[in-house]
DNA sequence: TTGTACGCGTTATCAT
DNA sequence: ATGATAACGCGTACAA
């Protein structure tokens, strides 16, 4: 048996070229790589076996100029090492591999004109359609993208032609953290809250209240201290709460990072968690089983969350009806929290 | 004052357009584009003038197809979500943002069959360089790559044309970590090894075996245990330390994350870190300082890395020698050693 | 069902 | 210094 010879990386091998190998034209050869039309079966077989032999790869960039598909969708992210969104960026890399997309990634660090910017970058470049992992754009400005190109956005609720919107329930997530800790018995319970300007962390605010209230329990506004979402305002949060010397006997964090300076705030001051206090923390990342101790969170499946966006993008371009839908949050009891 | 019009996002306004706009032929417009040839000053200025009012913005896909610069890099990562190079790939971010270049991410998985893949596909896109980041590939592909285009490799020490290999110091990194613990007064010094198959991995086991050397401390192969460089291998190799009734005081793991599953197992068995054991990390981790309690680690500045990749490979599409170098391991004591 | 001819937006080459 | 022209590799009307 003759090997074929070696398939050429960069792929200078054209379409013209598997045409002629083939006897065929350039048209028929294009018909049948996009499916485009009905060709008779032996000169697809004459075209398959020259696009082997050639080790053809056709050439992105002609296409998408030629007015084709780029096989490319866009990804806004705000950070690339977000300890969160990166597990998602995984699960879309993971689903677009499978049917022969590639993911194009850009970070917005949470400024609308950097993500605006990052969008008009990805256009230019002519990705079939854009994922936005939440970020602070208008959900007008999403509408109007959603115009003239498919769209999935996370992180918010609404609906628009050619826009899927995917949420977690960051209300119940909160609910089911507050209730966790109240079954425990705890009454003072603080609560760290993320940076306001995301409905997110609004969001958790109310599951807190409303867990109280159902509890019967007051709420407390000196128990609420404001946080950004990151370690060190965990921190300083437990820090400037302790010495408020309003007690408490358990603390719940809007997210793990938060969670993670909580307990070091605590640490330091030589309170024990869990025997003295509680913490859970939101999001279950991937450092939270390995904490000291285990933190006990709310699971905020990330990697279900790229998953789920990629795969509506490509319902989206395939003019099928998305229907992915993220999982409930779930509470993942480890070792940061026990009974009063 | 008249507002120009409109910037439309995609790109509507083509060169030729501009060039009828302002009087001149599209190759002068190229031209100013891209510094390729001298035009007079007035052409430039009604160019400019043309192009700010039409909002135009160059098509990077047909500007490649015409054979042009991409403006564009490829860099191959293990995993789009990996805690050590995800700061790695915000630093090349960074650097390439501010000279007009975009980075475009794939995910080779420690496979050096998908890394191949990746950059074939990075290619057919037609990106201008390479960065891989460490991976799998052998020297001989890396360096027959490097003849194709610019190559910017890290974790490895190698020269070939084309090409610039970026590496870090991980034998002096174990060094300084041992010695650390050396200082302190511990004998009985545990080693958690990366997998093997990684250079790193060996490079820190010999820098293990010559602190303790040159302490004149005997090397104890019974207290060298196997790793992964994942929390659990981490976790599972102290766990086989315990039970093995070997006894040690200090435990030098050769990543973050197996310090931190270690850190779990003494934990679990009630040890504490570091009144009964000390424990020290290598790497530097986002999440190191929050740990509890703080980990002791060797700072391998993953930022940094990123940066002078990105660096070096600018200076390699600009025919300019790279001087990139990466700075020295240091050790960053934090509170997870103390004296014995 | 198949082929021809043209266009996508830009850059390189060759004139001038 | 500037312009005309021909690629670049593919998709798609349109014609056959």
């Amino acid at each position: 048996m003759k090997r074929s010879k070696t398939v050429h990386p960069a792929g200078k091998v054209t379409l013209g070229m598997v045409a002629q190998a083939s006897g065929v034209s350039p048209s028929t050869v294009s018909r049948i790589l996009n499916g485009t039309a009905v060709v008779s079966q032996d000169k697809k077989d004459a075209v398959d076996r020259a696009i082997a032999e050639l080790g053809f790869v056709p050439n992105p960039i002609a296409r998408v100029l030629a007015g084709g598909r780029s096989l490319s969708v866009g990804v806004v992210t705000q950070s690339i090492d977000s300890p969160y969104y990166g597990v998602a960026l995984r699960g879309i890399e993971e689903v677009l591999d499978t049917v022969g997309y590639v993911p194009l990634f850009a970070s917005g660090h949470w400024n609308a004109k950097e993500e605006q910017r990052c969008i008009d970058t990805l256009r230019a470049r002519r990705v079939d359609g854009l994922i936005v992992l939440t970020g602070r754009l208008s959900d007008e400005s999403l509408r109007k993208l959603a115009k003239e190109l498919p769209v999935v956005v996370t992180g918010r609720t609404m609906k628009a032609p050619g826009l899927y919107a995917l949420n977690f329930n960051d209300f119940e997530g909160a609910r089911l953290a507050t209730h966790h800790l109240l079954t425990l018995g705890h009454r003072q319970i603080a609560f760290i809250t993320g940076d306001p300007v995301h409905p997110d962390a609004q969001e958790r605010l109310r599951g807190y209240r409303a867990a109280l209230e159902a509890a019967g329990v007051r709420y407390q506004p000196s128990l609420v201290l404001p946080g950004l979402f990151h370690e060190d305002s965990g921190l300083m949060a437990v820090e400037r709460l302790i010495d408020s010397r309003q007690p408490f006997t358990a603390i719940f964090a809007a997210n793990d990072q938060m969670a993670f300076g909580a307990n070091l705030a605590l640490h330091r001051r030589g309170i024990r968690v869990p025997d003295d206090v509680s913490i859970v923390g939101f999001d279950d990342l991937a450092g939270a089983g390995h904490a000291i101790p285990p933190l006990t969170t709310i699971h905020q499946a990330g990697l279900e969350l790229g998953r789920c966006a990629a795969q509506a993008l490509m319902d989206l371009l395939a003019d099928k009806k998305p229907t992915a839908q993220l999982p409930e949050p779930r509470l993942i009891i480890r070792s940061s929290t026990r009974a009063l």
